[in-house]
DNA sequence: GTATTTGTGGATACAGCGTACGGTAGCGTC
DNA sequence: GACGCTACCGTACGCTGTATCCACAAATAC
């Protein structure tokens, strides 16, 4: 079977979905193609970039959500393909933010969000986008994050209140006990309720609206 | 001279902000100290504990701006004080949003934003603070994580804009003629000139913004 | 004072990682 | 037939986190 970059890049998103970015080395990739681990140098130069590349097929699915009618159905396509792009891999979670997404698709669906954002209200020169693009990615960036980041310590401590409170109660309780703490307290005893989706939806409007503001004193 | 946890933390965060956190072994802190490598699990269960107690120590900084008289007042200055911490320990901006932060000062800093937000104006009940702590926390891990990333790219590339041209350039400028991303043409060709640090300001007044709307249809 | 237990620091070892390097087999060209 | 070139391959190095064993010193028991 013939190697290239775009099978290697499958197998290696494959492996990372199946058991974390950490899980995952050359070799295991290797062995999965049945090929000996130096054979990948063929078609990448080190692990870093084989990492863009499994990057770049993610952002690639996104970019197809494509265009809706309004800046606003755009924004919104956009920030839930990406939040569905990092459930589906929580890797790419990891790599959200940390390193410059220059590939093709990532730049696609940059140019998607700017041109959006450029038809905003509120949204007047180049320097507004800027900062629009930058306030409107830092947020899906950190919600992303955040999310999966959750969902993985719930996953790893149990789902139900019993078993989360015997993994990481006996620290956190003890910790909220000091009643040091008391608005945290009361966010995660009453909190876990919320919906994950309807939180990130709800918080990207509040950021859609604190950019379309037309502010006055503007710093 | 005798160890601790405490002062194996200041060395690793020393250590960290010098050589990164891909750059940080336990065998070089343990060096650095003096002592053998398996000394330090006699303080420490693991490496990832070992990081806990890291972050927890910039976090300890950052509690350390306490109270504002007003609301908004704390919660810029805890954004900012967080935005410094990282500027400081680049690594720091690795883990944010990453993993829990559960030590005593992140809890601290969780409790002093989460009270602020409290007494924020649209803030009315329990569910509009846990969103707007989500927000919040969203768009400051999201920030922080761009800033440093660019940082690092300028710095690796050289900050000229020749220097630039000539380590990035190739492909991204290649990229960019293609004529398929016009707007992020016209952003990175036109955008350098921000300040950082007023971009930041300007960002969290905006998200600020949006969670103090009232808005009519919640969601 | 001697014997025995206990704890503390060190050295060694293992499995796995990314990747540098040298060798070999096939093949087109003189 | 000889040669250089290219595509493949296995081995090896230095590094990682960490488990385990071992030596020695201090403390306790008789």
């Amino acid at each position: 079977m013939q190697l290239s970059r775009d099978k290697i890049a499958a197998t290696a998103i494959r492996l990372a979905d199946a058991h974390g970015l950490d899980g995952l080395s050359l070799r295991k990739i290797a062995k999965e193609l049945g090929v000996g681990p130096m054979r990948l140098y063929d078609y990448v130069i080190n692990k870093s970039e084989l990492l863009d590349l499994m990057v770049d097929v993610v952002y690639a699915r996104i970019a197809e959500v494509g265009q809706r009618s309004g800046w606003r159905d755009t924004v919104l396509a956009i920030a839930h393909a990406t939040r569905d792009a990092a459930l589906d891999h929580e890797w790419f979670s990891d790599v959200l933010g940390g390193r410059p997404h220059l590939g093709p698709h990532a730049l696609a669906v940059g140019e998607a969000t700017a041109a959006a954002l450029s038809a905003a209200p509120g949204v007047r020169d180049l320097d507004d986008l800027q900062r629009a693009v930058g306030a409107l990615n830092a947020f899906i960036v950190g919600a992303v994050r955040r999310e999966v980041t959750e969902r993985r310590t719930t996953r790893s401590t149990g789902t139900d209140e019993a078993a989360f409170q015997a993994s990481l109660g006996p620290y956190l309780t003890r910790m909220l006990n000091t009643g040091r703490y008391p608005t945290v307290a009361r966010l995660v005893i009453d909190g876990a309720h919320l919906n994950a989706e309807e939180t990130f939806n709800h918080n990207l409007t509040t950021v859609l609206d604190g950019i379309t503001i037309r502010r006055d004193v503007t710093r």
